[in-house]
DNA sequence: GAAAATTGTCTATTATCCTAAACACTTCCC
DNA sequence: GGGAAGTGTTTAGGATAATAGACAATTTTC
């Protein structure tokens, strides 16, 4: 129910190898907050978690984003990409399986005449990606551009977006979202 | 320099469309809590703060991470993205010059022996990507691995990795990580 | 229009957090 | 061994935040 802030701070701290000390004089507090905050004998104003985030340093968004588990599977092979497409758009997902992660990778591949359709679902979240073959025409709002090998893009997934392969030939893409969206 | 908590409680409040008071009954704190809150008066601590953001219902991960901006640049030319490598490592990184966004997207081009070395700085976060040629070797914490063409690999930024080009060609990947490193 | 309800603000008291200093424990070094 | 320097923990007192309730201003209701 309520976030382990103590544990979550600990876990920082020893992740940057400092002591309770070290960071309390980079923070501008005192030792003894830092432990009290750790064992969650208190729970920090706003204000003097700043303080001490601001010695690691690390934001507080950051701070209260992070999660810490275990990293399961590492290593995906080409045959372990999840493929998610249909005919005309191949998606080939690194890492489907796995729940809780903070992004999704894909390889796309479009045939010639590919279209993702006006995309009027407005899911909120970032998305980027570089060309590696091929053309696309790519619309976000009002803009429109074709990209070639090598160009890039990157958008607030919240705009309405669409992809159109305008080329001969198929077009492929690396591309990462971020919150997941598969 | 200090975030504005009170700017953003009353714009978080105000989106929902509540008042301070009914805000503080759903929540379960009294009015002026609220009031002292949003003028900057006090520093809530993070349980007072959870506790309110309980009665909209927001998280303190969404809450800090919130903000209220216009989206710049879409498009980026092969040119105009930034390449901050070295000899060996070469990194071509899309929306460099774009502040808060969400994560980095690079092309990576690793020279035939070109070795990031033991990354023991742990920075927190996820990464990923898809190797697009030649071949590299992978290690994460303790495992390691050679990825070729089409394989992928994913995992949480906090354990040491390395990346180690040990084919006679160059190795290209495309890798996204979250939050930006860069 | 006036009463009633709703808005955000303010103040005295209570509750909580933060500090300073001491405590207990381990590790290192001669 | 015995300091000396490191670690995390604890406690009394001063600083800060949260509450309950009153206040003034606006909007609603009839």
């Amino acid at each position: 129910m309520s976030i382990d802030v103590g544990g979550h701070l600990k876990a920082v701290r020893m992740m940057y190898g400092l002591s309770q000390r070290e960071l309390a004089k980079r923070a501008g507090v005192t030792n003894g907050t830092i432990s009290l905050i750790e064992q969650n004998r208190v729970s920090p104003s706003v204000s003097s978690l700043k303080k001490v985030l601001d010695g690691v340093p690390m934001s507080l968004a950051d701070f209260f984003t992070l999660d810490l588990q275990e990293t399961p599977q590492v290593f995906y092979a080409r045959e372990e990409l999840a493929d998610i497409g249909d005919r005309d758009v191949s998606l080939r997902l690194v890492a489907a399986k796995r729940t809780n992660r903070a992004m999704t990778i894909m390889h796309e591949r479009y045939r010639p005449k590919a279209d993702t359709g006006a995309d009027m679902l407005s899911h909120k979240g970032e998305e980027g990606g570089i060309i590696l073959t091929g053309h696309i025409e790519l619309t976000v709002g009002g803009q429109s551009r074709v990209l070639g090998p090598g160009d890039a893009y990157y958008f607030a997934s919240a705009v309405p977006h669409r992809f159109r392969n305008v080329g001969e030939e198929p077009c492929e893409i690396v591309s990462a979202s971020t919150p997941p969206t598969f």
